[in-house]
DNA sequence: CGCATATTCAACCAAACAGTTGACCATTGT
DNA sequence: ACAATGGTCAACTGTTTGGTTGAATATGCG
């Protein structure tokens, strides 16, 4: 699988966009990013797992704690491939915004 | 489905990515985008499919003959999201850490 | 030590996906 | 009319995916 494989295909599932979300805003233990989701921490575990071998993120082991930070090299890779097909807009944050709000599990707006 | 969910779904092949990147050079009838292929003009046929529910190309029958185009619409939309990711250095974490919390309160989602 | 916490593993399941083949329209050319 | 061309549909297959549960493995704490 090339690495532009994994990564559209990491971006594919709105889970795994929510966490990288979350992500963006601070680094957090796998517990902590399973906790606004309705799902089990195995089932977040196995998404964590995806986003990393995306190199989405990187994880690191701390005592009995595995803390996930965001790594947007990966993001910016697949960026890149995507500028060859049109020139786009320099980076509009209103829409952006708008993805996040879109994107964000309700639990974990309330 | 998201729109999200279906443009990076459809990226994630690498057979369609190719198809995308032919369509950058030109529109194209269905049996030639197939031709380079080895696989059958029913599998390309999904394919680009796929690629037209996810917006990423328009497809206009003329005859017998089927056109595909790119569309980049989808795109600019999936490369807005990601350049939020993908654009910032370090150095400016604080302050788009800053742009969240101004932006999205959590009140501010219904 | 013994118990709670953090995380993964293993086995399983249903649904979706990528591909095949062969039949089936629709359109064009002779 | 008929044959060839362009493309999709339907049914089937094997693999992947996203989820579950329960057991297992570490680590930290009283």
């Amino acid at each position: 699988m090339n690495n532009l494989d994994a990564v559209f295909a990491a971006l594919a599932d709105p889970t795994r966009r929510a966490i990288l979300t979350m992500l963006l805003e601070d680094d957090m233990a796998v517990t902590d990013v399973a906790e606004p989701f309705e799902m089990s921490l195995a089932a977040i575990s196995k998404h964590l797992t995806v986003l990393a071998n995306a190199g989405l993120i990187a994880q690191e082991k701390r005592g009995r704690v595995k803390w996930c930070k965001l790594d947007p090299d990966a993001l910016r890779a697949a960026s890149v491939w995507m500028q060859g097909f049109g020139q786009f807009e320099p980076v509009n944050l209103d829409a952006f915004e708008r993805f996040l709000e879109a994107e964000l599990p309700d639990t974990a707006r309330d």
